[in-house]
DNA sequence: CGCCTGCTGACAAAATTTGGCACTAGTGCT
DNA sequence: AGCACTAGTGCCAAATTTTGTCAGCAGGCG
């Protein structure tokens, strides 16, 4: 790779990260020595880029450098693409319509020769298991997420037990076969996560929690991880009882 | 002045002349030979700049090169981020890069309240399971369907025989646990979809297919419609022999 | 045709870039 | 204070890129 395109890259790389990044690890991304990098930064520097480096730290983009070229290249519009396609198949039908919407208002601000190759990208997602629909309306529950408001929730549980509860919502996960609200339950003090399809119903309370739905989620990450039964474990227990049956293909 | 500043500069000049510039002007604005313009603009071309250039006018750019500003809902960015996010943790890695970047171009052409959610948007995916990882690699593969290409590939099928054929891929399927490469088979004179996994190697023959890929897929989706045995009903033959185990979760 | 332009290939000289090493220094944690 | 981690600089020889020149091809236009 040349010089000239890999500061552009650089520059994409640290548009990327929000967080300070270390030079050693930019290094290993670009395939580049450490001395090189930090030639590397000076010369963007020079060339106005902010960039701020704490020893210790790493390095930040602080934003306001726009000036080279931003434009989206065809690999991101297929992922772009890729990944509406998916939303609109998996996720709720409200979301899928607003991952649409917004695929749609990029493509109108995109060059026409590139707009017009979102129809036929050849990147297909395979289609949605049989699900355990959910009784409730998604979209309301994210807007509560999003405005950080508690919940009550009336849920069954595994065991078939129906209990009132009031949650701080931050989270929904979406898995195969099932949907999960994750929040932080005050009758349990402990962060719960609940399968949509068991909320019977639910009512904003009208209460703001006392925490950022950030902070909520880092915690429960960390929490997660400690419990060595985390996410990324994908403990089959929360989702997999009450198997859904494959049906047979089509055939008529 | 060093090369990579000056491509900047060269984009800069090009960006404020509307009407054409021949080649020999911006050399002398530079103040480097014609020859090196020729390179720099060939440079700029291949980092996706829409320089167009023809003979006896000079050189314009194509509006396109920045996106301009735009505006998305909260709920379309949420959409957004989600269907990364799969992308990141499902389909390639490439292409899960390519989504990031995606994001962080068009965050960047955000009003800047809104990008600040970006990370702490509370939807999930469930992290990906057990793959049949491709030895070949994917972008390549992507890159072979954008153009249009034929591809011969040496191919073992489920029985273990191996064969090796000419195909016209045009779409590449994400399946839970492997990918189909979809394309049709000059061998078998029909469609046919391949576990990329099962694809020991590829090369790409340098031919150009006689069809476009949006007609092939089409027609593929038609075909797959009148045999009852369609992409909607998802056969599960196609991918789902040789089971993958699903590990118990970490315990420690 | 001549004249303007874009564009490519080859080549050798010139300039830049690169990685490694030694060294300084600031930050944060224990 | 000690330690681990980090940014940043100077130096140098080797590797690589960049550059100009020259030569030639192609396409539009008068």
């Amino acid at each position: 790779m040349t010089r000239a395109t890999r500061l552009l890259d650089l520059l994409q790389l640290l548009r990327r990260h929000r967080y300070p990044v270390a030079g050693a690890e930019l290094a290993r991304e670009l395939d580049i020595s450490l001395r090189t990098l930090y030639r590397d930064i000076a010369a963007l520097q020079a060339q106005g880029a902010h960039i701020e480096g704490e020893p210790g730290v790493g390095y930040v983009l602080r934003p306001g450098y726009m000036l080279p070229p931003l434009m989206l290249s065809q690999e991101e519009l297929e992922a772009l693409v890729l990944g509406t396609r998916w939303v609109a198949d998996r996720a709720d039908a409200r979301l899928g319509e607003a991952a649409h919407n917004a695929l749609t208002k990029i493509a109108a601000v995109l060059p026409k020769d590139m707009s017009d190759d979102l129809e036929s990208t050849g990147l297909l997602v395979a289609p949605a298991w049989p699900r355990h629909e959910s009784a409730i309306d998604l979209g309301d529950i994210r807007s509560a997420i999003r405005a950080e408001q508690c919940v009550s929730l009336r849920y069954t549980d595994l065991k078939g037990d129906t209990t009132e509860r009031t949650v701080w919502p931050f989270a929904l996960g979406f898995f195969d076969h099932v949907r999960l609200l994750i929040g932080w339950c005050e009758l349990r003090q402990d962060f719960r996560s609940f399968r949509t399809d068991r909320i019977k119903s639910w009512d904003l309370t009208g209460k703001r929690y006392p925490k950022r739905r950030a902070a909520l989620l880092k915690a429960w990450k960390a929490h997660k991880d400690a419990e060595a039964c985390n996410w990324q474990s994908q403990n089959p227990v929360l989702y997999s009882d009450n198997p859904i049956r494959v049906p047979p293909p089509a055939q008529s």
